[in-house]
DNA sequence: TCACTATTGACAATGAATATCAATATCATT
DNA sequence: AATGATATTGATATTCATTGTCAATAGTGA
């Protein structure tokens, strides 16, 4: 039987813990919420989310917790056209993100093949390329039987 | 002899007189600098580089000129790692940016090709796909040289 | 040149995000 | 389990970028 795996919210705080930083309530509900919610949440949707599990939760607090999961790395920022306020769990290595431009869904895929596209174009402007970044934005397939 | 062309500002100012707006001095001011600078501006920037340009400049009329140049597609918002506060001039056709990580150097390119990379992940995902965002990030020419 | 009115700059107001601070809760140690 | 040092909390105040207000000014077509 296999040793069970713990849940990527447990992962987070014992993060948390590990650098220091104290497990409490407010910091469980917001880890829980931005975890497992699986669609981008900016600061005042994990707030409303989060304090159906924390009655006394504070939208500062929110804040916080937001920039020490960032800080520890297991979140990060999500670039959308309209802002870009929300959060995600942060990819795994090299992934990119396919978002759902309806209902803010998001999943990370990897297997892209830009060295070709990267070499022509380092050798035709002469930049030393560093870094990329390849993001999809489209209908999940929930939206797209909605939308129907 | 060939006509001379248009200039890039000549062909905003244009525009703005096409679509009922007037072409005054401090709207000339900040299309020159947006037009013309080859560097990622935050409006604040805008405001220091054209203020040379109309003395009377106001930071207000810098927010306004880019709103104004944003709406009629000539200048958009550019998303970096640390802020997306910063325009340049907007893409021509199916482009993307190559963006120096120094200087804010800006380069477009096009020919990129991820048809199959997308026909991939929409399979695999249920996902319709209807945009993609590729944006490369690197050390231009100038600012290797310098780094040296 | 003139008159209409869009535009301007200064100032006020908004809104997201951050700093302050006394009260509270965590957790290593007892 | 109890303790106590101190990190954390929520409420409030504050900052800073951006947007609204408004009388004075300047562009534009006639």
């Amino acid at each position: 039987m296999p040793e069970p795996t713990a849940s990527i919210p447990d992962t987070w705080l014992q993060a948390l813990h590990d650098n220091g930083y104290r497990v409490t309530a407010p910091r469980r509900a917001v880890v829980e919420v931005v975890a497992t919610h699986g669609r981008v949440l900016n600061p005042y949707q994990v707030f409303e989310l989060a304090r159906a599990r924390c009655r006394t939760l504070g939208l500062v607090t929110v804040y916080r917790t937001l920039e020490k999961l960032e800080a520890l790395g297991l979140i990060e920022r999500v670039h959308q056209p309209h802002g870009c306020h929300a959060y995600l769990p942060a990819k795994i290595g090299h992934q990119h993100l396919l978002l759902c431009q309806v209902c803010g869904r998001a999943e990370y895929f990897s297997g892209d093949d830009l060295e070709a596209l990267i070499s022509r174009i380092a050798a035709r402007t002469g930049y030393q390329i560093r870094e990329h970044w390849l993001q999809l934005f489209g209908l999940c397939a929930g939206c797209r039987a909605g939308a129907s």
